[in-house]
DNA sequence: CATTCCCGCCATCTG
DNA sequence: CAGATGGCGGGAATG
């Protein structure tokens, strides 16, 4: 039935921008939001409309940010608020629990030591990945019978979050590939769609992790291959973390690199006006804890923007397509304030890596001179 | 062509 | 039973 084709009428380029929607960027915008002083409920319908997104993606955000304790479900469509502040406990949490189920593969029906899931043992699991921590996982392969409830529940976001980052807790590399990680919480299944599936779920959290800066996304040594790597250096582990600061990631998809995620549908037309929060930035940047809190660190702060910039950047594009553009249009120039031509938008990636590597190596960078 | 990952349908789960 | 949740995979951007 006549798709609502994404003809191009305007001329010019097409404005949507893949970016601008991006979890990761939501997910900063989503923290920009509400980590600040006196937030302690978060309601779906109020984020999903202050960030101009549909609630299906306040889903996504707030799973995984439940996972690290940042959120804490309260009731329907409200979230209490508990700050980045737990995050350090909730990692600490979760690699206990990594390291425990994995050496007695605890078995427990139906989650009971670790909410996790209940699992099937994993016939021929050979461990795929360095360590064979098999952190629960175990999904039934290709389906059969399952009880739906706690089939859909072990598959949830939340808990792959969770099991994701115990694998960099709990592992010795702290270079991970998405599809490695995919295998492994899937006990080596090896249909090939289910890993696919596994994967696509994994980038969305590796998006938000990365705009948490838990992780960063960066290639293999030898491999050239994608991977992530784990930032919330562990005590352990850390010994100097490699060279330090290869902050290169350009242009890439760098998440974060801008603000705001304006509705401009992808073929679908935007409905809803969109409303651009009214952020002021004030994220009160949670401080490197790095005293005495012995292992796991918190990651380094997210936060790129928050002092210096923090509106909201509404769609860039010099010629959108659909009716509604009108809207974002005139928001544009409304809100218009920076980013709107490249150099600011360099700058603006520049100060972000800057704050990057302060952060990482606490002193290890020098003050760019950029202006 | 491969990798990334947004989008939104629709199965499930509450209240 | 309506509304809230959120798995899932098509397929569009991007590399």
């Amino acid at each position: 039935m006549a798709l609502p084709s994404p003809s191009p009428s305007a001329s010019g380029s097409t404005a949507y921008c893949r970016k601008q929607k991006s979890l990761g960027l939501l997910c900063s915008n989503f923290l920009s939001l509400y980590n600040r002083d006196g937030i302690d409920t978060v309601g779906l319908d109020d984020a999903a409309g202050r960030l101009g997104v549909e609630r299906r993606r306040i889903y996504d955000i707030v799973n995984v940010l439940e996972s690290v304790g940042v959120l804490v479900r309260k009731a329907k469509n409200t979230y209490h608020w508990i700050g980045l502040g737990a995050i350090p406990k909730a990692l600490e949490q979760l690699k206990e629990e990594g390291f425990r189920n994995n050496d007695e593969q605890v078995d427990v029906k139906s989650g009971k030591v670790s909410d996790d899931e209940e699992d099937e043992r994993i016939p021929n699991h050979s461990a795929s990945l360095q360590d064979k921590l098999d952190l629960d996982s175990i999904h039934k392969t290709a389906g059969s019978s399952f009880k739906s409830g706690e089939n859909r529940k072990e598959k949830s976001l939340g808990l792959l979050t969770k099991n994701f980052i115990k694998l960099f807790l709990c592992t010795n590399s702290d270079m991970l590939s998405l599809d490695d990680a995919a295998k492994t919480l899937l006990g080596d299944a090896q249909n090939p769609s289910l890993t696919r599936t596994k994967v696509r779920r994994l980038y969305d959290i590796a998006n938000v992790l990365s705009s948490m800066n838990f992780i960063e996304k960066i290639h293999h040594p030898e491999t050239r291959k994608p991977a992530f790597r784990w930032l919330g250096k562990i005590s352990q582990t850390h010994s100097q973390t490699g060279p330090a600061t290869a902050h290169q990631e350009s242009k890439k998809r760098a998440f974060g690199t801008e603000l705001t995620n304006i509705c401009f549908k992808r073929s679908k037309l935007g409905d809803q006006e969109v409303k651009l929060f009214d952020l002021q930035g004030q994220c009160q940047p949670v401080k490197p804890n790095t005293n005495g809190s012995n292992s796991i660190q918190c990651p380094p702060h997210l936060f790129d923007h928050s002092d210096s910039v923090s509106l909201p950047k509404p769609c860039v594009g010099e010629s959108n397509k659909v009716n509604k553009t009108q809207d974002c249009e005139n928001l544009a120039s409304d809100y218009r304030p920076q980013y709107r031509n490249q150099a600011l938008r360099d700058l603006f990636v520049h100060y972000m890596d800057a704050w990057k590597s302060w952060y990482s190596e606490v002193a290890e960078m020098d003050p760019i001179g950029v202006i």
